[in-house]
DNA sequence: CGGCATCCCAAATGATACTG
DNA sequence: CAGTATCATTTGGGATGCCG
């Protein structure tokens, strides 16, 4: 049973509705924060992988895969021994990035307070 | 071992920054349509549900607490018999449908063809 | 160095039934 | 009409190891 009145998708993500296509993309558990570590520079893999604290290699290589298919990310592999591989944003990709500071404006509303009272506690 | 760096958070989901945040929070599989639907009016549970397909009971019963919790949508119980109930989005629920309105033109990339053709196809 | 496969567990979702 | 509870299933993600 199908959805009939699917107009947006992609892979086999089928929406009704583009909003619900666009996050259902994004919510992948590392893949904002790819995007977000992607936006200014390309980056190797592995500096990726340092750069963002507890993703596993699985992960990083999957959700990249992934942004990958969606068209988000580029994906560079140099011929070299051993390899090289850069990742950077496409057209797709930056197309985003307006987005994302309007949801980090957002998320502002959820702003913990901060520790230094705590640490400095006495 | 928990993350000493976590500045947005709400109900237990931490990140260091407010944009995953604000997708995890938005990343349930029907919560960007419920919102959706509310954008306009008000609406009681069941014109939710029967606007909504193959949403279930107990899924749409469950986004809309979480919803509410966050602080995005109010919910109106009038004491009647039977019961009746309205949802209608609150000022930070409000605050998400220009970002909504951003990431549904995202989402039109990937429009798919219409099916106009295929039905009517001789 | 970077990619991929496998196994396993936890979380999310669906089906169904019961309640006021 | 709207809400809860329970159980089964699916999915996402973590750990680990092997490969080119």
């Amino acid at each position: 049973m199908s959805d009939a009145n699917a107009q947006y998708g992609f892979n086999g993500k089928n929406f009704p509705c583009a909003t619900e296509l666009s996050i259902s993309l994004l919510a992948g558990r590392w893949k904002m924060t790819i995007i977000w570590k992607l936006r200014e520079d390309k980056k190797r893999y592995g500096e990726l992988k340092s750069s963002i604290p507890g993703i596993t290699h699985k992960m990083l290589a999957q959700q990249l895969r992934e942004l990958e298919e969606i068209g988000i990310v580029r994906r560079y592999v140099y011929p070299v021994v051993p390899p090289k591989v850069e990742y950077e944003l496409t057209g797709l990709g930056l197309g985003l990035l307006p987005i994302l500071d309007r949801l980090n404006e957002w998320g502002e509303h959820f702003r913990l307070p901060d520790r230094e009272g705590i640490l400095s506690n006495r």
